[in-house]
DNA sequence: AGTAAAAGTTTCGCACACGAAATAATCGTC
DNA sequence: GACGATTATTTCGTGTGCGAAACTTTTACT
């Protein structure tokens, strides 16, 4: 595994993943910008401005969106409550779902935020042809695919649900 | 700002999106897979990679290394020697400085660790052809330039060394 | 030399972020 | 209709991750 690779293709890719990365870290230090002047943390715009969107949603169904955890958004919900952002209320269908609301309070605040942090990277790719953008979508699916291969052959461990054969059927 | 987008154009927008952040996310969940098999953190595992590759560092090095600040990276030092796999050593040339290096314990380890995070990403991209892997970093080189230029004039702030001109001179 | 500014590190307080265990409510099955 | 399995959320412990302030040593300037 891992042959060596020549050196010109190893710069491109040392450089792609650079750019990859700061095109990630880029996008959480925008959302802490816009965040820090409504006197807010990252992960607290993009609830405030989810919920903004769609009006209300379960823990569980957050947690999805913003790719955390529910121990992680219960702690940033815990916060925000705290400040009287947000709400909990029990379901009523199902007494074991937490519904999360903003208040009028909530609400004012995501009306006074004009740029959603996202935005800037559509922004940003909409600036390609659409046969770029076809194109990089193309190559990155192509990627991740692979990455997905090799992640399944090499590292896998803790996939999702296989059933994990420890040792062999005697 | 903010023109309505066609929609085949926005949809390709959010995936491409989506697939950068499933990139970043999967090389996060990569390397922490791979630490806790050497009972290591994500971050700790980065640390002893490096370490083993360039010999010693001084504390800022490394943090700029792993994109951390140097608040941060001290408190990853600091339970990396509670568990004696690194040792703090006051520099001789400048004593501000703090060198930072692998104990034989901490060695050992990293020899014991085969595969890098980072390679998993590099066996995926060498799929691409040479023409792709060009086009792929055309393209995105061509999108951080259009973020960096947005950012600065959209969002911009805390521009590094910016002279900020708070108010023009009188 | 003598002091002010700068550089390197640490300390502190806070907010994520995760996984494991605890808790509460619902569901499936008999 | 009781009981075990399942689902939704919270609690707990630990480890980042950041910015501001404190501390120490070095550098630059006079």
């Amino acid at each position: 595994m891992a042959a060596p690779l020549p050196a010109g293709v190893k710069d491109d890719v040392q450089q792609i993943l650079e750019t990859i990365i700061y095109l990630y870290t880029e996008s959480r230090r925008i959302t802490k910008e816009l965040a820090r002047r409504a006197q807010l943390t990252g992960p607290q715009l993009t609830v405030v401005k989810i919920l903004e969107q769609i009006g209300e949603l379960s823990l569980s169904e957050l947690s999805e969106r913003i790719r955390a955890q529910n121990s992680t958004v219960t702690g940033i919900i815990d916060r925000m409550e705290r400040e009287g952002l947000v709400a909990r209320e029990r379901s009523k269908e199902d007494r074991r779902v937490v519904i999360i609301r903003l208040t009028p309070k909530g609400l004012a605040l995501a009306e006074d935020i004009p740029l959603e942090p996202m935005e800037v990277f559509q922004g940003a790719l909409t600036s390609l042809s659409k046969d770029e953008m076809r194109e990089l979508l193309r190559i990155l699916l192509k990627v991740s695919k692979r990455v997905k291969s090799i992640v399944r052959r090499d590292v896998g461990a803790p996939l999702e649900k296989a059933d994990k054969a420890e040792e062999r059927e005697p």
